[in-house]
DNA sequence: CGGCTCATAAACAGTT
DNA sequence: AAACTGTTTATGAGCC
């Protein structure tokens, strides 16, 4: 892009010469542009980089003024010759003004507020601008003169077209030298920028800088020349939108960002006064801005290569004002910065590229627009195809790769993924008819090879079928962390987890909340429905126990139940209300509770956690590694064939076995979730099991906080 | 096609 | 009163 600037820039002479060309129109646009916008006072936001640009134009053309140089190079007869100040360096040229981040963005906005210094800095600088276009000024007045001497000469003399030739290119110095001062006016600007005091806003357009160079036909250099040579200032060039020479869009002013304070009033520069700045201060802080300030920090400055020491931010302003002033080894450091700048660019567009390739290699539409903002995301997943991902989680997930030396999950592939290789390795996720036990597979860690090992959208990882997704989960925990993609479980799977990662095998539902945030960036970022969807799962799933305390309640798994997996059928009869309990209960077959009030003391004095204990040595998977324990399952098989008949007193003691946060800790209820009438249901083993107060060896106000877990039994 | 599982939404009630 | 917790029902998608 701004190599196309550059090229013109150096390629229009022609048109110049011509009096017309695309420039022509270029120019009238922005004008067009800028007047709309005149209305108000123009505001310059953020463009920093799209302004850096310019700065070796700038810094031709600052050399040519200083040191009133006549332009030799100007002079030339060739029409085609480029000019130093024109010619925009390829640095310069590859630059990405687009290439704007947000912090960048904040950072400068942050920057808008003026201390007395910086104010005194911008007048000085001012002056010195002034200064130098007078020069220039004076330059063109001589140089005016010497033309016109020169036209009358060639009038007289009938000179030959050489000499008219030479007239021609005189204008174009002119035309050059007006650029010029153009150039100096932005690199005033663009020093202000980077001083801090101004910004530029990020959607104007950059300086019209090439469209006037290209487009000028003498008659309007004349007339530009005459705005100039006016009563106007050199700001008054800049900030006058009513002249010819419109640079509104470098204009500033203060309505833009609240905390904004640099105006520049247009309508105050046509007055030919010399201050053009109207600087307003506003609630901003001196801190905030020290704060902000890139260039200033921890006491150092930070510009390259200086790291002097400044105690304090005024001392720093000044440091900067007269270590870094605007001379040439600022430039030069500033331009290194820039190549810098562009090297990590064209780093960044590479590793972009390559994600892409990535990305493309994984099926992933890296282009596809999000389909919906994310909440519509969750929302509509479960229901069409739940286990899309896009892009952008795709892209998070490989920051969770990196961050988690994992990789991509099954979860985060399309459907179209999935369907574009249908013929791949087997599906990682498991379903009841097609079980794949992690014997087989192996384990799952998310590959990007493994990444193509999907299978259909809505299959998930459920441990009923003998499939844990602690397998999957534990290998893959950091990529869940940290990308944000679904988790391939159902909700039943995640309780049941997080339930059983817990150290007590009980959580309340807040604890249960706050494992899926702190293990799923999907469920910290969407929290719309899935918090229902968990009290939900752990309503409808009989797996999952309540167990009331005194104060609130927790939640036990039963994984003998989740083993047998099945969901609370709609439809069944409703819970009965509480003092219906036991009378279903009688009614009914022993293995049918309901919401036991255990303070009836109906019930097995057995802890919550023992509850979870025994699921899981009924459960091989979970049993394998620190749940095995010999001694408790025994006790817990025998507890189960007691519950598995009557209801009847049991003299276990339960605190025995209870956990840290024992449930045993007062009057427990342990609402049982009803088992349907179901024939095959009664034969298996009780599904539950419940609390009680009633253990002689039970103290209500002993501390069981630090109780030994059950494993200890042995 | 029917049944099942699961996700989701919503209504409702009780509790904090 | 509002938020939280828990229960229940309804609906629909996907799968077998």
């Amino acid at each position: 892009m701004m190599q196309e600037s550059g090229t013109e820039t150096r390629s229009n002479n022609s048109a110049i010469q011509n009096g017309a060309g695309p420039g022509k129109h270029l120019l009238e646009c922005t004008l067009r542009e800028s007047r709309s916008n005149g209305e108000t006072p123009l505001e310059v936001g953020a463009a920093e980089l799209a302004h850096l640009q310019q700065q070796q134009a700038l810094q031709a053309a600052r050399q040519i003024l200083i040191n009133q140089q006549p332009l030799c190079g100007i002079k030339t007869h060739k029409r085609n010759d480029k000019q130093p100040s024109l010619q925009v360096p390829i640095s310069v040229a590859m630059m990405t003004p687009q290439v704007i981040t947000p912090q960048q963005m904040q950072q400068i906005l942050q920057q808008q507020v003026l201390t007395p210094q910086q104010l005194q800095v911008l007048l000085q600088q001012q002056q010195a601008l002034m200064l130098q276009q007078q020069q220039l000024q004076e330059f063109y007045k001589k140089q005016q003169e010497q033309l016109q001497l020169q036209l009358l000469q060639q009038q007289h003399a009938g000179k030959q077209p050489k000499e008219q030739q030479q007239v021609a290119t005189q204008q174009l110095a002119f035309q050059q030298q007006l650029l010029q001062m153009q150039q100096l006016q932005q690199q005033h600007l663009l020093t202000l920028q980077r001083q801090g005091l101004l910004s530029i806003q990020p959607g104007q357009p950059t300086l019209p800088l090439q469209p006037f160079a290209q487009g000028m036909i003498p008659a309007e250099l004349q007339q530009l020349w005459k705005e100039v040579t006016g009563s106007h200032t050199a700001d008054d060039v800049v900030c006058n939108n009513h002249s010819t020479l419109d640079l509104s869009t470098t204009c500033i002013s203060s309505t833009a960002h609240p905390k904004t304070s640099l105006l520049l009033n247009s309508q105050a520069s046509t007055n030919g006064q010399a201050s053009v700045l109207s600087l307003k201060r506003e609630s901003s802080s001196h801190e905030e801005y020290t704060q902000n300030h890139s260039l200033y920090g921890h006491g150092v400055c930070k510009w390259p290569g200086c790291e002097a020491i400044c105690d304090d931010f005024p001392s720093f302003l000044k440091h900067l004002n007269n270590e870094h002033a605007l001379d040439d080894r600022s430039t030069a450091q500033c331009r290194v910065q820039m190549q810098v700048v562009q090297q990590l660019e064209l780093q960044l567009s590479k590793d972009k590229e390559r994600l892409q390739a990535m990305m493309t290699h994984l099926h992933v539409k890296s282009t596809e627009p999000k389909a919906s903002p994310q909440p519509q995301l969750c929302t509509t997943f479960g229901r069409e195809n739940g286990w899309i991902c896009n892009s952008q989680q795709l892209e998070e997930g490989f920051t969770g790769i990196l961050k988690g030396l994992n990789l991509v999950s099954s979860a985060t592939l399309s459907k179209t993924a999935s369907e574009a290789s249908p013929q791949s390795l087997p599906h990682t996720p498991t379903t009841p008819t097609a079980p794949l036990t992690p014997i087989t597979q192996g384990p799952s860690v998310i590959t990007t090879t493994s990444i193509h090992n999907v299978g259909p959208i809505r299959r998930r990882y459920s441990d009923k079928y003998n499939v844990p997704i602690s397998s999957d989960f534990a290998q893959n925990q950091e990529f869940y962390k940290n990308a944000e993609v679904r988790p391939p479980f159902t909700y039943a799977s995640l309780i049941r987890q997080g339930i059983l990662e817990s150290p007590e095998k009980q959580l309340t539902l807040n604890e249960i909340y706050n494992w899926f945030t702190r293990q799923f960036a999907y469920f910290r970022r969407n929290a719309a429905t899935w918090k229902g969807a968990i009290r939900t799962n752990l309503s409808l799933h009989k797996c999952f126990i309540r167990v009331e305390e005194e104060y609130g309640s927790f939640w036990t798994v039963d994984d003998e139940a989740f083993k047998r997996g099945r969901h609370i059928h709609r439809g069944r009869p409703r819970k009965p209300c509480p003092d219906e309990h036991f009378d279903e209960l009688v009614a009914h077959s022993p293995s049918l509770i309901k919401n036991i009030q255990t303070s009836h003391a109906y019930c097995s004095p057995l802890s919550a956690a023992l509850q979870a204990s025994m699921a899981e040595n009924s459960l091989p998977l979970y049993t394998t590694a620190s749940m095995g324990n010999p001694a408790l399952n025994s006790l817990a098989n025998a507890m189960r064939e007691d519950l598995n008949g009557v209801m009847e007193h049991t003299n276990s003691n339960g605190s025995d076995s209870s956990p840290g946060r024992s449930p045993m800790q007062g009057m427990h209820q342990v609402h049982v979730k009803e088992e349907p009438l179901d024939p095959d249901e009664n034969e298996g083993p009780l599904s539950l099991v419940t609390t009680a107060n009633h253990s002689p060896d039970f103290d209500p106000d002993r501390d069981y906080e630090d109780e030994p877990v059950n494993e200890d039994m042995e």
